[in-house]
DNA sequence: CTGAAAGCGCTTACAG
DNA sequence: CTGAAAGCGCTTACAG
């Protein structure tokens, strides 16, 4: 009773007095509800129908002081406006939760303080790991995330943290088809619409681009954007598609861009695709699959991406790379179809 | 020394080992961390000192128990790759963070029994408030959070709940402009781009569009699609451009449906916007912005959404709904200007 | 302003 | 299988 006067007006039960209906003990009640305890199975029946009577849920909040697996995940994310990110947000928070574990979303803005700020929330929380979507976190507080117990994920990151988990994609192979494809389409001219923001992965897709490319004997003339938006597409088309020597393939960075792009070329230069240009973009947004752009792309492996997320917060197993592969999406923007 | 083999192995220090470091009570680390609490300038800096050296955090888990205002917030959202869901989850993050709360996000998918299961984990969670976006909990449901002393917040659901807040925008304003802007562009023959699937938000636009339209004079030609996302407005298209007379003003209950619709109307029926066909949208997504749509739309009050939501979590006010207003913003996809 | 003590709601060796 | 007890990491009246 008096107990009850300090509590704050929340009616949810809890297990004392689950325990006290039932007529077991606390313990009894906390075993009922943890997989693989040894209740037997009458005791358990008789706490199960006193939670049910009472609407008692077991606080997690409270259990994750003394339990590591009902603790928390942090997802580090940002720019969840955008395609690929909200793409990724949805598919990793609906892993998670199959998983039985709960997602905590802390919003990285572009401040570059900012991640450093979030892990810290992730530590208040005792997140059993998080998972950097976005933004670079200073090393020193990644492995104070380490050393505090916590896993520490990076998706498309750099990869200079030796303690984290890294999910990398494998954008060798995806970079030598799609230059294959411009070729097998007839293209003697190609392009590269890339990206000034330094972003791991963007940098890597266009190093690798730019090698294959000139393994096949082209040398593409390239125009740096300073984002990877739709807007820094259509400027890559107001750079690229001015004057003589007019590229006949191009391949860009992001699939926004691409959209940027494709519209350019059509309104600023009256060009159609496929027909007067060939154009292949990356990441298989939404977008890419409306008909007024109808894009051949790369689909980013999402759901492998969430799957191995959880994955890792489960498991032991020591911090490692992950290389996932990219999968080919072919429509209508590059001549010809896929090869039989 | 024993108690710390009991521990999990993680190294983050608790507030009775900067206690033990400054040479202070526990209590006042505590009040150190507690906002308005009564401390001495020097005890708390020396356990601010100790604090720093210990590299300790205050477990927000374990204040939670006890504190409600350290509580998360519980975010039920479903289709975060769709643009619209996408702004709403990055504004209300965004606030929610900037007023030190931490939020956890559910994905409610299509399974209509899901809503219910995400406010359960929310309840595991001791979530402070539920903040409802996508799904329609059941009424018994809602009262159980409520009863438990959670707020719960539906953001453009349907209005049963009683004890519950709603947070709905004001589309009669818009609705008139809507039409307003079409006669004023011209238009003889008006069409609805509607949807079938039942939302509040949508039904309710459809409805005062409809009214609006009526009141000058106009009888709308009605497509219900399935849903309202682009292909919806592809099928509208299809459905409402083909035949004799024509319409030359549509109104899309989405951007999406609008961003479809434009699509086919360029390339399933060679028609211009805006000299063929005016368009105005709902939603005001960032493709309506691309140069390929122009899209002419109305803005969601995603920030002002976002700060009411956090107003209703700090506040003790008495559940009620909150009404907002959308702005017209205007592009290229209808004949004319703004009127002065 | 401060500390000792009781409390929050849980888990988990320990002894039977 | 079960309960009493000690523990987790915090907060907050209470008395000084």
């Amino acid at each position: 009773m008096s107990a009850n006067l300090r509590k704050q007006p929340q009616g949810l039960a809890s297990a004392a007095e689950v325990a006290r209906l039932a007529g077991v003990s606390r313990s009894a009640v906390s075993r009922t509800f943890t997989d693989g305890a040894s209740v037997s199975a009458k005791t358990r029946e008789k706490v199960l129908a006193a939670a049910k009577e009472l609407n008692y849920h077991v606080n997690h909040l409270a259990r994750g002081i003394s339990k590591a697996e009902s603790r928390p995940v942090c997802l580090l994310a940002s720019n969840m406006t955008k395609p690929y990110h909200g793409l990724l947000l949805d598919a990793i928070t609906r892993e998670l939760q199959a998983a039985g574990r709960m997602a905590m979303v802390i919003n990285v803005t572009a401040d570059p303080e900012s991640a450093q700020a979030a892990l810290e929330q992730a530590l208040s929380y005792r997140a059993s790991a998080s998972v950097v979507m976005s933004g670079t976190p200073p090393e020193a507080m990644v492995s104070t995330c380490i050393d505090a117990g916590q896993r520490v994920i990076l998706i498309n990151r750099s990869g200079g943290h030796a303690d984290a988990d890294h999910i990398r994609i494998d954008y060798q192979a995806a970079m030598d088809d799609a230059v294959f494809m411009l070729k097998r389409a007839g293209c003697e001219r190609l392009a590269l619409a890339g990206s000034a923001k330094g972003t791991p992965s963007l940098m890597e897709r266009e190093r690798l681009f730019l090698e294959a490319a000139a393994k096949q004997g082209y040398a593409p003339r390239t125009f740096k954007a300073p984002n990877s938006n739709y807007d820094d597409g259509a400027q890559a088309a107001r750079a690229l598609l001015a004057g003589r020597d007019r590229p006949d393939g191009v391949f860009c960075l992001t699939d926004l861009m691409a959209c940027g792009l494709i519209d350019s070329a059509r309104l600023d230069f009256g060009l159609k695709v496929p027909t007067d240009l060939n154009v292949i973009g990356f990441d298989n947004i939404p977008q890419a699959a409306w008909a007024g752009y109808g894009l051949t792309t790369f689909a980013q492996p999402y759901e492998e991406i969430a799957r191995t997320v959880v994955r890792i917060v489960a498991d032991e197993t020591p911090a490692q790379v992950h290389s996932l592969p990219t999968a080919a999406q072919w429509r209508q923007s590059v001549l010809f179809g896929p090869a039989d």
